[in-house]
RNA sequence: GCCCCCAUCGUCUAGGGGACCAGGACGUAGCCCUUUCAAGGCUAAGACCGGGGUUCGAAUCCCCGUGGGGGCACCA
């Protein structure tokens, strides 16, 4: 038996001042699984009070991603839901009001200190080496002297009341309890002089409201997590479960990814946002699969996912705390296994964009013929192009010396070419276990291993080293480019053969 | 500087006192297969951060160190 989860309110709440990443994708996509593991909704919730940071570009770009990741949200800004607005800009109003509420059970208050006395308070502090925070000027005026004040138009900020004395204790369902002392915790403003909260409290206010059960967010959010129980506790709600995730590390496991750009650069840049990775050719479910498994993992043999593999075996007991190192050269083996997954026609579908992208005039019809033949050779779509352009591209113009067969000179390269010339013109049929037996038959009498003579045949027609299976190839080519193909071959090979 | 979190192969991880001379995956190396390249199969090298406890017994529990990470805004 199935043990019985209640269906769980997940919310992804990202800020609309960057781009998508795959640190958000992680969260994303545990939220989404939560959530339709346990039959919930999963919500999407945009968190736009800092109006300086806010760029337009920014929503869209969620959207796409989580998209085409295959997230899909139950409510959101969009698509609204039964707790609309989703988008905090248009909720002040609500803040306000709990904020208000907070401030007569005198659990916050009015401070009027300036941007300018707070930066002098805070570098003082540090010059006699103490943790930088507020300095409680404000902490008790009176409520004439506030209401004053306010009256004469001096602008204020509400700030949390935290108390000096006692602990907090936080319960976080990957590390237990934490517990600090609450002298620790700087008296944050939630209110900034704007009207508009700060995320302390309208992540706390909303959450409530929209009933959500479960918060999974980035262990940044730890050092803040016990204001919030605070907030919680002052305002007497019940808290959600809270699910602090681990952060996402460079390759080398030094330092935050998203601080990553500035090292190596141009010979190991690897792609952090969503968008990027799709137009690098990586498939969604390959990217799901193995973002899934950085910080999460099923049991000792199973690592091969897809989206409804993960929503049944996804479990909150299963996270790991600590910080994981990305590692791309995984990411390419998922997507290689992905890829392999695919039908041959999804994959041709898939593929046809990234041929057209590369301005390769590409046949559908043909394409469709290709892939079988690529299909487990290539670890990401964009790869397809170049393993298979030659099929599309009218000529091919490989470099002399390439034609060159293999411990041989280019004049016997030439004959063998010519040779094999005379063997496809008499060929009474273009199947490919015919013509590979004819083939092997003419190495055979030319005194060539198979390989020799294959080499010179698949650079002359692919113009590549490297590429599909060399018989097939040929066979969905046609006759008719082949041959011209090797006759262009055998000049480029008189061309540097030696005289004598 | 202060507060907090984390700690098993290069990387992601299994492990939650005896089943572990620590298992899997990626990567690496070798072999097999093979017309190239892949894919596939097999094999190899490779880790419990250090020191103290607790216990008959510790990768697993506790403490201290060390290392890594996060945070200390009218950002989120």
């Amino acid at each position: 038996m199935v043990p019985e989860i209640k269906p769980a309110r997940v919310r992804f709440a990202p800020s609309p001042t960057g781009r998508f990443h795959i640190g958000s994708a992680r969260t994303a996509l545990y939220d989404y699984l939560y959530a339709r593991k346990t039959g919930g909704q999963f919500i999407l919730r945009l968190e736009d009070t800092d109006q300086k940071r806010f760029d337009p570009q920014s929503e869209s770009e969620f959207y796409e991603s989580l998209r085409w990741l295959g997230l899909h949200w139950d409510e959101g800004p969009d698509i609204g839901g039964p707790h609309a607005p989703y988008r905090q800009s248009e909720r002040v109003e609500l803040y306000q009001e709990y904020a208000d509420e907070l401030v007569a059970n005198g659990r916050a208050y009015h401070c009027f200190c300036t941007p300018e006395r707070l930066s002098q308070v805070r570098q003082e502090q540090q010059k006699r080496k103490e943790p930088p925070r507020y300095d409680g000027l404000c902490r008790s005026l009176s409520e004439r002297e506030v209401n004053a004040r306010r009256d004469s138009g001096e602008s204020t900020v509400i700030r949390f009341k935290t108390p000096r004395e006692g602990v907090t204790t936080c319960i976080d369902l990957l590390r237990g309890p934490i517990t600090i002392d609450n002298a620790t915790v700087d008296d944050y403003i939630l209110v900034k002089s704007s009207g508009m909260p700060v995320y302390h409290l309208a992540a706390m206010v909303d959450d409530y409201l929209m009933e959500i059960t479960h918060v999974l967010r980035g262990s940044e959010w730890l050092p803040t997590f016990p204001l919030h129980v605070m907030i919680y506790q002052a305002l007497e709600w019940q808290q959600p479960q809270w699910v602090h995730l681990s952060i996402f590390l460079n390759p080398s496991g030094k330092g935050k990814l998203s601080k990553r750009r500035t090292t190596n650069q141009r010979t190991s840049a690897k792609a952090i946002y969503a968008l990027e990775l799709r137009q690098m050719g990586y498939l969604p479910e390959a990217v799901v699969n193995w973002i899934s498994l950085m910080g999460w993992s099923y049991d000792d043999h199973t690592e091969f996912f897809q989206m409804k593999d993960l929503i049944d075996k996804f479990t909150l007991e299963k996270l790991n705390p600590s910080p994981a190192a990305v590692n791309y050269s995984k990411l390419d083996h998922f997507n290689g296994l992905h890829i392999r997954a695919l039908s041959t026609e999804d994959l041709t579908e898939r593929l046809y964009p990234f041929f057209v992208n590369a301005d390769v005039q590409c046949d559908p019809g043909l394409l469709a013929e290709i892939t079988p033949l690529i299909q487990e050779r290539i670890r990401s779509l964009e790869e397809a192009v170049e393993m298979a352009a030659f099929f599309f591209n009218p000529t091919v113009d490989p470099d002399p010396q390439e034609l060159v067969g293999k411990n041989l000179t280019p004049a016997e390269s030439a004959t063998a070419t010519r040779q094999a010339l005379a063997v496809l013109r008499n060929l009474v049929s273009f199947e490919p276990e015919h013509t590979e037996a004819e083939l092997r038959k003419l190495a055979d009498t030319l005194g060539l291993s198979a390989g020799q003579l294959f080499g010179i045949l698949r650079v002359a027609i692919t113009g590549q080293r490297v590429s599909p299976p060399l018989i097939e190839s040929m066979s969905i080519i046609g006759t008719e480019t082949v041959l011209s193909r090797l006759e262009q071959a055998v000049e480029k090979l008189d061309g540097i053969a030696d005289p004598e």
